[in-house]
DNA sequence: GCATTGTTGAGAATGATTGTCATGCCGTCC
DNA sequence: GGACGGCATGACAATCATTCTCAACAATGC
């Protein structure tokens, strides 16, 4: 059974007033700015525990590096902004036909899907390129 | 400028014989095994020069290492067997439609995206499953 | 041939993630 | 409240893919 100890309570608070893909060094870092030290393996031990049991996302960035994120339970997907991290969730049914269509155009059996979409978001946008472009 | 050394001659020829995804480090090794002695950065070097160049497609696994093949360039997608490796090129437009259309209603720009099936192919599912129950 | 300049490779360095294991603390049962 | 069994923790070592360094090399152009 799951403990509850000082150090998930903190972790699990820390996430959920946490919007955006944060890693697991992040995380260790932002429990030690809060002044809750928290062991870096016991963050990843947490983060990884709370992945299996689907209270986290993960996501991997382009370099490897895995982002953990508190999210609605359920499968979805997320857009989410390249410059500032903002994060919206996906739930669409487009990609899932999609994914179920192929599976079995190709006999293939026990298909998983990933599917993430990364790019700039309006205010980003505005700063990045020149603010006085949009209407 | 490019030069056409031993070594990237050697690589390119022998991902244009291998079907399906495989690391660095395995290129490395089936060089090596091969005789074909390619140091190691190299093999980084260059695999990363041609996913650059749109010459070889990266993948990267659950546990974030990356996998470099030779796909037939321009954007598309892949379903991979997780048993046996096999890949298909996937180049149909309704992910591209879903992604546009996302970006649009959530005002984001420069949206890039990524989609990947990963499940087993008609003959693992027979070898896994059991050979008798296919018809 | 020869100079120029991009390329190579052995080994060190990096950095995220995982393993180790003695100690600690949660939940439970008196 | 207090003892206990066992999962949880954390400091540290270990792993491992990837990147860096830089002296020695080798295409390419003349
Ligand atoms: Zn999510
Ligand atoms: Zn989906
Ligand atoms: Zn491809
Ligand atoms: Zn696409």
């Amino acid at each position: 059974m799951q403990r509850m100890t000082r150090q998930r309570t903190a972790l699990a608070d820390l996430l959920e007033v946490t919007p955006d893909f944060r890693s697991a060094q992040q995380l260790h870092q932002l429990l030690k700015d809060a002044g809750q030290n928290v062991g870096l393996a016991t963050v990843y031990r947490t983060v990884q525990a709370m992945a299996e049991a689907g209270d986290v996302d993960v996501l991997r960035i382009e370099d490897g590096e895995a982002l953990y994120r508190r999210c609605a339970r359920g499968h979805h997907h997320h857009l989410v902004c390249r410059e500032c991290g903002k994060t919206v969730e996906l739930a669409g049914e487009a990609v899932e036909r999609w994914a179920s269509r192929i599976a079995q155009e190709h006999d293939f059996v026990d298909v998983d899907h990933t599917a993430e979409l990364v790019g700039i978001c309006r205010d980003c946008a505005a700063r990045i390129y020149g603010g006085g472009a949009r209407a």
